[in-house]
DNA sequence: CTATGTGAATTTATTCACAGCA
DNA sequence: TGCTGTGAATAAATTCACATAG
């Protein structure tokens, strides 16, 4: 089955197994097995394999995995093997934690570029990078950013999302609860914190 | 189909359809289409009718849904007709930004408590919600504290979630890219917002 | 005549079980 | 013998199409 469509639930989980193996290459692992990755993750070992099956054959049955193999290609699939430039607007609480935050970096993004609509905050630095003008967002074209992340209170995310794709975004980041349209040709991924905090309730058992 | 199992990818987005609802509320209006909700959130109008009704008959043919009678039942459903208080651990850039997040309160959320390990932190005030020192956590029991949110850096995720649902708590919402092993009662979202990011890129168009 | 509700068809994803390779 | 890779079986979710209710 190889070299066929990658299902985009297997798409969703290749984060998970790189993060978890970029860990393993640091503890100078060379190879695992899929039910020791299984372990390690609390992801099925089968799914583990039919996931790595989707892309080629990487393991040598009656070994495993070689780790440093499946890093380099698991980072090609999700186009991660070159490093990729991120634009933030709206350095709230929300936006000003998205540029301190530590986990962006395994995976090779950079937050280089932040902006506010509020004249006050412009000049001002946070985390090494200076606030700008949101009115400069036309700028993102000479700099190689290509990812957006919006972290604007309120209603404001579709117009930060058309300034965004007019300045040559291809993805964006959306923290913000509204829906945003944008041409098919860009990618947009959600995040509502309130939203996946509204579903715990209903998991919950009452005893 | 009347009061079958619902599916959980329809219980994801029953928030989604909720928050709609409560806005159309908001406008005073009484009832819609699945149509023009479908327009309205950019969800395909027969999943609409589909998710709706797993939980019973709440259309009138020819006219719509009441709007009132469904965001009540929602409510019912995921058990959010009850106001839900949580209680925070970290409060760092993301664990502040939480504190500040405007966005819970329209699902009935109250964080009501707040803790860090770092003793200076201990008795600051942030949004009204004095920081205590974890060693605190145990007294949840008292208040009616049912949810826990993890927002602290690092490795620590683990002995958070312990703390927590020895604390009684039902459900966390965990911001850390660590796994979590609880007690198979007490469900865990976890929101990786890197994760996220690390996927956008495979849906870029290079062109 | 409009809009719901739902069986049936289709698509997608997960799980199993085992042949075959090192 | 241990572990991969994958067809086949199962399960789950989505999409369709239309009978039916107001």
């Amino acid at each position: 089955m190889r070299y066929c469509k990658i299902p985009d639930e297997a798409v969703r989980r290749l984060p998970i197994y790189l993060r978890g193996l970029l860990f393993l290459s640091e503890q100078s692992k060379k190879s695992i097995s899929s039910q020791s990755l299984a372990d390690f993750l609390g992801i099925n070992s089968w799914l583990i394999r039919k996931d790595f099956s989707y892309f080629g054959d990487f393991g040598t049955p009656g070994v495993g995995y070689n780790i440093e193999k499946l890093i380099k290609h698991i980072k090609k699939i999700l186009k991660l093997h070159v490093g990729h430039k991120v634009a933030l607007v709206g350095t709230g609480n929300l936006g000003r934690a998205v540029l301190a935050y530590p986990g962006f970096r395994i995976y090779g993004f950079d937050v280089a570029a932040a902006f506010d609509s509020d004249p006050k905050k412009n000049g001002r630095k946070i985390n090494n990078v200076v606030v700008e003008n949101i009115s400069k967002l036309g700028r993102l074209k000479k700099g190689k950013i290509d990812l957006g992340i919006i972290a604007v209170p309120g209603d404001a995310a579709q117009e930060i999302a058309d300034a965004l794709v007019k300045a040559g975004i291809k993805g964006i980041l959306n923290f913000s609860p509204y829906r945003i349209i944008v041409p098919k040709k860009i990618k947009v991924i959600t995040i509502d914190i309130a939203m996946d905090l509204a579903r715990l309730p209903y998991y919950m058992r009452s005893n």
